[in-house]
This record gives structure tokens, C-alpha cells and sequence, in this order.
DNA sequence: TCTTCCATAGGAAAAATTCCCGACTTTTAT
DNA sequence: ATAAAAGTCGGGAATTTTTCCTATGGAAGA
């Protein structure tokens, strides 16, 4: 069997490092190529070969997401291992979205980045244990807000979730401060969401707004 | 010339393994443990022996500063090197502050990590150029939380802009539920933020979380 | 038409927040 | 070394916000 070639973009030189270490203790296996941003990895990899890309989505360049579609459009053999700090269902199910072949988070053993690399290079699609759980939270929101929630209600989640205070939307909307209230208290009970911050963030996730 | 003995903490085990590999390079170095949580780090180096700590502050456990605080308080001999995702003013000299003997971003190159830790070892307080910069930064921001705060009102701080509800940071931190609401009007007057979502926007654009 | 859902809001109770204060400890300055 | 300042912690009371329950009128649907 012939070597896997795998390039490696982070933009942390210390964890590039690690996982090179990592990776040339297997015979298999040859890192030949290390980015530190999107944009360099996008210009060598259009360029020169490699069987397998480990992704950082994490990174600055903007937008890790939109290198991992343009690559893959670009240089549709290569496979894209995402190896990411937070395996949130959103974000998985982006990055899977987004043509990544496999998904790892950093709080994966070591063994397991090996363990993937491989699989890759045999057509497998590794996914953290974390990963594939998230990926199945991801289809079932039934009780979306826009679901459970009345056209009125909704419209009061999307200014909460922006952070406007009860009387500034009372305001906003010309009716008590009160009325407000209570869709707030509504609010949460359907889609429990407690607070404001919980609000913006599934709203943010969800692209609710704007 | 004796050899360094240093402890790793850092959540992720890949980036643990990285950082080992890397530093047993260095003949003088030898690496005697690995904690993936705060309270792993702080119960062993209470009972162990170790010169040097490299320690993540982004660690579950709740608390990376604390726990900084804690361990110098326990382990003054002890030298710690923090070594962190971003090199944020805010959180440079809270760290600094709380104790730390060096600050290291993780976007330095690898060698600077064996040259910080050397350096440790010999007595200095090696700082990347950008942990020296925001440093130089962190006085001018006068009205920034982590000038205005104490440190037990910027831990509360940053809790309340992760969206924990004043109860959960008062089972966190072990004090009556009056406490910490008092600590956030505090928190509210000194900072004008109102809310926790308005808290963490700020925190975010100011990259005091994690 | 009758039922159901929605938008609106008042009242009362419960919970959270604010404001003021005191005790005690640690740090800082003189 | 001692005084002053700052920090931590929480109680009490007043205030504000939130919840829960209820009610009215309108619109949509069977």
C-alpha cells in the first residue's frame, strides 16, 4: 500500500506541529504540507496533490466553511477531515453540509485523529462519536420557534433575541408592556428558551434573524 | 543541569500529546503529567512535584484563572506558564494578575514554547509579542470590565455573558444566590451593560470567554 | 353558527433586582 | 506599623419583572 499524503491547515503552528508528530509515527502516513490560513491552503492544494486535507474550521481567512465548498468544487478527490473545537449540532451539520468527508473534535483522542486519517484513505467517513450525535439532533427540530410559536410570538422572540428589553418592543410595537410580558413568559414555555442569550444564540444558529 | 519537570493541562488530549512530543525533544525537559481538567491539575500538583505548569486557560472545570489563583496560592514555587487560544488584553492581564509566570499564545511558533519554558526554568517571565502588546494595551481601555471589576466581579462577569442564570454561578461558586446578584448590579452600574446578552457581545468582541 | 386560535391586557402572586448596610479580610499607602 | 482603601460576602426592604390566571373581542374554519 501505497503512503497517504495529507496536508494539514491550523492556524495554531504548535498544533500543526502536534499533528504532524502524531501523524509520522505512522509508516502510512506523510504530511506534506502544513497552512496556517485558508487562502494558502486554497492556492496549493488547486496546485498540488494531496489525498487528504485536515481542516481547522477555526480559522482566520474567514469563513473555514466556504474554503472547505471551494475546494471541494475545486478538487472534488480530496478528502476534507474536519477537526474542529466544538462539535455543536449546527456546525456539523454545516461542515458535513459543506462536502467535509469526515468531522473530528479536538477533544478526540489522539488515537482517533490516526484512526481517521485512516479510514479516510480507505473511503470511510469518520465521525466523532460527538459528531454523529449532533448530526442526528439536527433534523429533528419540530419545535422550532417558527413552528410552535405564533406569527405575533414570533416576532417578539426575534427582538428578544436581539436584545431589546420588554418596554422597548411594548414601544416598538404600540401595545402595553405588559402584553409583552406574557408573550415573553409563552415564549419560553414553548420553546424553552430561558433568557434572552439562549434566545439569540438559537436564533443565531437557526439564521432567524435578519 | 538538572532537568525541568513540567505538567500539561489542556482539554484536548491531541494538543496534550502535541505539546509532549514537542517538548521531549529537548533533553532537559522531561514531561511527568497530564491533566485534561482543572481539578485533576490542582489536586496532583498539590501533592506532586513539578516545576514548570503549561496551562490552557479555555479548560472545563470552570475556571481556568481560578484555578491559576488557587494553585500559586497552594504552590507558590510553582511556575506557570499560560499558554492560551488568543492573546486578548483583557484576558493577558487577568492572567498575569492572577498569578501567571508567563503568557503564550498558541499561534507562536513551536519553538517558542520549548524557549518559553526554558526561559522559565532560568528564572524569567517570557511573554509573546503579542501577550507584551495587549499588555501595553490593557491600560489604556479605562473603562473596560477587567479595569473596572475586581476579580471576583470579572469572574461573575464572564458567567453572566455565557448566559449562566444567577443561580447556576452561585451553586458554581459556592456563595449565597445574593451575592452574585448584588456582584451583577455592580457589575450593570460600573459597565452600563444591561443585560446579559448585551454582556456578551461585549465579551465577545472583546474575546474575554474561553 | 359554533369552536378554536390569536392578540390584547388587567390583577395578584412569585421571583428577580436594586439599594443600603454591616462584618470581616486583604491589600495598599503613609 | 498602623491607618486607609478595597474586596468579599450576605441580610433586609423596596422596587421591578415575570409568571399565572382570567377575560374580551376578532378572525378563521368546520
Amino acid at each position: 500500500m501505497t503512503s497517504l499524503h495529507v496536508a494539514i491547515a491550523d492556524d495554531h503552528a504548535v498544533v500543526r506541529t502536534g499533528y504532524r508528530r502524531l501523524l509520522e509515527l505512522e509508516p502510512n502516513v506523510s504530511v506534506v504540507a502544513e497552512f496556517a490560513d485558508c487562502e494558502t491552503a486554497y492556492t496549493w492544494l488547486s496546485a498540488n496533490h494531496a489525498d487528504i486535507l485536515i481542516l481547522d474550521l477555526s480559522m482566520p481567512g474567514r469563513g473555514g466553511l466556504e474554503t472547505l465548498r471551494r475546494l471541494k468544487a475545486r478538487v472534488p478527490t480530496l478528502k476534507v477531515l474536519v477537526f474542529s473545537m466544538h462539535g455543536a449540532p449546527a456546525m456539523v451539520s454545516q461542515a458535513m453540509q459543506a462536502g467535509a468527508d469526515g468531522y473530528l473534535t479536538k477533544s478526540s483522542a489522539p488515537e482517533a485523529l490516526i484512526a481517521a486519517v485512516l479510514d479516510l484513505g480507505a473511503g470511510g467517513h469518520p465521525l466523532s462519536a460527538e459528531a454523529a450525535r449532533a448530526l442526528g439532533e439536527a433534523g429533528n427540530d419540530s419545535q422550532a420557534p417558527h413552528q410552535v410559536l405564533s406569527p405575533r410570538e414570533f416576532q417578539v422572540f426575534t427582538m428578544l433575541a436581539q436584545g431589546l428589553a420588554v418596554d422597548e418592543i411594548a414601544a416598538r410595537l404600540c401595545v402595553s408592556a405588559k402584553t409583552v410580558a406574557n408573550y415573553q413568559t409563552a415564549i419560553r414555555q414553548k420553546t424553552g428558551l430561558s433568557n434572552a442569550l439562549e434566545m439569540f444564540r438559537y436564533a443565531r444558529t437557526h439564521a432567524l434573524l435578519e
